[in-house]
DNA sequence: CTGTGTGCAAACTCTTTGCATAAGT
DNA sequence: ACTTATGCAAAGAGTTTGCACACAG
């Protein structure tokens, strides 16, 4: 199935957690392997421990909450914050758009350049944009 | 400041339940005179919850919460998730961008029309685009 | 009257935290 | 060795729910 060993990963999770500057620990590692594999993902950290738990990566739920964040303190993870009472993570760091599928409740990245701004808003003053977070929420098509 | 008067008087509680099918509770009114009052505006339940009963309406969290949610379902307001564990209401139900300030968690519309779109994905087979949630992530500006 | 709405408190979900143990440098 | 990370379970925050009573139509 998924073998997570070195064959294809672009970068290993030990060069990804060293340029971070974050320890390599078995655990760390076991996860980043994860959150690499497969190309860019959105998932929660009860998923991810899931697929600890099946990868038998032997890494607890709470070490799975504070991995995510020290991912994403350093860059490595973006958090998206869609739906109440529950916090996905982007494995793309970039600023891009998400489809969110209201029915099932599932994320998914919009085609890359589907959506652009005409124009953006002026930052008040002193402030400036940190970041445009868009959502295109999906519903089945009333027919 | 802020004109709120579009053409007409801003309509009454009433007015506004009815409209929507629901009774008027002393409560709802309540909530709804709350809402209405200067212009439109964003609030948790916590908040509401803490304006009814400052204007010592008898209002009990529960009741805020379970107002909320019927309001937004028949759609009075529309619900706003931008931090984990939080839900704001916003009494605009129609789709525009906000500002949300990362320094203090504060949310504002942004201006009108000051985000505009030069493209949007097609929604996929079968789905239509619901609404697009636009959230500009402001931060104080590095000096 | 009849049914819907309200209030209280307990329950729930997701997330965070304290502290002893284990692992990395 | 010394420091930082992990794991467990308990605490925390925000939100939801069950049930008896109150109120609107």
């Amino acid at each position: 199935m998924n073998d997570v060993s070195s064959t294809a990963a672009p970068e290993s999770s030990a060069v990804w957690l060293a340029r971070a500057g974050l320890r390599p620990t078995r655990q760390r590692r076991a996860l980043a392997d994860l959150l690499l594999a497969g190309g860019h993902r959105h998932l929660t950290a009860e998923t991810l421990h899931g697929e600890a738990l099946e990868a038998d990566a032997g890494v607890s739920l709470a070490t799975v909450y504070n991995t995510l964040k020290a991912f994403t303190s350093v860059g490595l993870l973006r958090e998206i914050v869609i739906e109440p009472g529950r916090v996905y993570y982007d494995t793309r760091s970039d600023d891009h758009p998400h489809f969110y599928h209201e029915d099932d409740g599932t994320i998914a990245d919009a085609p890359v350049g589907s959506v652009a701004f005409a124009s953006l808003p002026d930052a008040p003053d002193g402030m400036e944009i940190a970041a445009v977070d868009v959502v295109v929420r999906l519903r089945r098509q009333a027919r």
